[in-house]
DNA sequence: CGGATATCAGTACCACTGAAATGG
DNA sequence: CCCATTTCAGTGTTACTGATATCC
């Protein structure tokens, strides 16, 4: 039997989707708890990959920026291509890019044919952290959100794999 | 088969997959693939739900304020509540509610007996406009992110609760 | 000329911190 | 006294719009 101050309280969803039954609202609760499902979790693990990813003082985005550009041949991309794959808005590809390159993790260059475009290109120094980053990620199984999803990282993608094909976010 | 222009493009997330074993990245791709696919799907959906509230002038913290509000009873609760409750920041709570009482969907009272708190309590006008916003994600099944995700929230809510158990976010 | 590319200025929203005022 | 509750001021980050210069 709990103690008092100590009763496990239930998941606001949970309760969420019990009530809606009882109220008067229209429809179903499935969207509700869907999308506010999504953003609770996408506020921990966010914070959690924050948190992890402050010591080597790399942003979330610039993050996923190198870490794409460490696994592009010749390690260098379009700031355009960049915006477009990971889904960032071009002006804060052009900020995390500004970041990066005063860090001395990118390095620009002009585009050798297409003298519009810049392209990044990766550092020594640049592939030294991602690979710090990622392997800080990889043994984490101490403590936090991320550390608790040690060994289920691959069951959180394969979870979202399904509903993203559902938005068409896996192939277009 | 497909014509020029129109070859379908690969999920960024599966060319990801693939490269990390070519490359010398330390660790498995699925921290990163994790919480990127987190992160896409939660733009995706944001963006949608954001468009999607927009004729009913409400915004997502606003609408999950207000949706949890009709589901109390008495339909009235503290700032501080909400706050825990969604997993919104306090000074936001303050800022949506005073977005929602110039709305005149809520109204601030006094607690009757912790002179501290403030409670908020839904208007009529406010449930109206609850019932409109939740109807319309419920029939919205012609277009958009959401539109392929009408019959499917239920899942994604079903695959996200797993990963929320993991994370420790279902009971707490 | 239309369209793409990157950048910049300006705006807006939201999270966060620290402080304040009030009161349990 | 310590802690809780709400509010406010100020800061920082990111998304967005619109404009610009350059070039395919």
């Amino acid at each position: 039997m709990p103690e008092p101050g100590r009763m496990p309280r239930l998941d606001p969803l949970a309760v969420t989707r019990a009530r809606w039954a009882e109220q008067t609202l229209p429809g179903d609760p499935w969207p509700f708890l869907a999308t506010g499902s999504l953003s609770r979790l996408h506020q921990i693990v966010s914070r959690a990959l924050d948190d992890r990813l402050k010591p080597f003082e790399l942003s979330r985005t610039g993050y996923f920026l190198l870490t794409t550009l460490s696994l592009i041949k010749g390690e260098r991309a379009r700031l355009g291509t960049l915006s477009r794959y990971l889904m960032i808005h071009p002006t804060t590809v052009t900020l995390t890019v500004d970041q990066l390159e005063r860090a001395g993790l990118v390095t620009r260059e002009r585009h050798p044919h297409d003298r519009r475009a810049t392209l990044v290109r990766l550092t020594g120094s640049g592939l030294e952290r991602v690979r710090q980053a990622n392997a800080a990620l990889q043994d984490d199984a101490a403590e936090g959100p991320l550390g608790e999803l040690t060994g289920r990282y691959r069951k959180l993608f394969e979870a979202l794999q399904e509903v993203r094909a559902a938005v068409g976010d896996t192939d277009f």
